[in-house]
DNA sequence: TCTTTACGTCAGTCATGTTGACATATATCG
DNA sequence: CGATATATGTCAACATGACTGACGTAAAGA
């Protein structure tokens, strides 16, 4: 009779491997966002406002309902968001030229500095970690995390052709 | 004089690569959490209440003092979640036997059915991913996330040794 | 013209985090 | 033993960011 718990039961080692999984991302992204959230306190913001800027900045002239299919979150919720970093002159909005229902966001210079600011801290923890991990862990992490995306959002990352490297 | 965005350009692959990585990061955590979620909702809980059955689950016999630091919140945010899993029977305190000043923290048999409804759609999510990946990514992955992760928290994924495979 | 879509707004609610102050029991140290 | 520190809990007030539901306007599309 063998314990259920000693790490030559291959049930038991793939139980531990899935829940290292799960820890992984909860320690990463707790670690991940607390940077940005101590700056964004000093100007009254939060996660949400960092969210938006960040996709903002990275899709320029989107519109709401992009950015509402992002965040996954409701039209209300984004409002009050997108009202603050507008009004304060983060974020500017001009309607569509093909379709004058939309409203095209995009970033001020002010909206691409705390961008910048923010976004600077994920950037280098990023780098650092893929420097120590190497190229082909890079791989791997991308590989893996793709997994975990809904299928619906992978188009989003798309392989790299003949054009890169 | 070349395009700053032109993929051949170096700089602009590693920008382009660090950004990738913000964003698998954001995705994979938002469908990851979104269906537990959905679960909690039904019992009027929150994904709060998720983490804290995790990771007694994870951890039986831990400390209150364990768990605030593992969550990183304040003792009054962690008292009205753990409270209310206590008083509804999901979890049980018990003195410590060497410090009786601790409330060692368990999960009931009602709290470990609910932990194991809700942790395995994450497991199923990984279970998959890392399927598809392999095993060489799977180590990938685990590099970098390591890598992500705050230095004095890495300790808690320690090394396979020899015990292992 | 009628309907649908994109976007906005008002109002109320809930979950989860915060700070600050204070309380109790137990452990530890001089 | 007495003083201090630690582990935990509690009350109160507040902020953020999510939600639902209802309603409104302008423009696109059938």
């Amino acid at each position: 009779m063998t314990d259920v718990k000693t790490p030559i039961n291959p049930l038991f080692l793939r139980e531990e491997e899935l829940r290292q999984g799960i820890e992984l991302l909860f320690f990463a992204y707790r670690d991940f966002t607390a940077e940005p959230d101590a700056i964004l306190a000093e100007y009254g913001y939060g996660r949400a406002h960092h969210r938006v800027i960040y996709f903002v900045g990275r899709n320029p002239g989107m519109t709401v309902s992009d950015l509402l299919a992002i965040l996954r979150i409701t039209k209300q919720s984004l409002s009050r968001v997108l009202g603050q970093l507008v009004d304060e002159g983060f974020i500017t909005q001009r309607p569509g030229t093909v379709d004058r229902r939309q409203r095209l966001l995009e970033l001020t210079e002010k909206g691409t500095e705390l961008e910048r600011q923010l976004t600077e801290r994920q950037r280098a923890r990023f780098a650092a970690a893929y420097r120590d991990a190497g190229a082909e862990a890079v791989e791997g992490f991308r590989k893996v995390m793709l997994g975990l995306i809904d299928e619906a959002d992978r188009p989003r990352f798309p392989q790299r052709g003949p054009g890169w490297r």
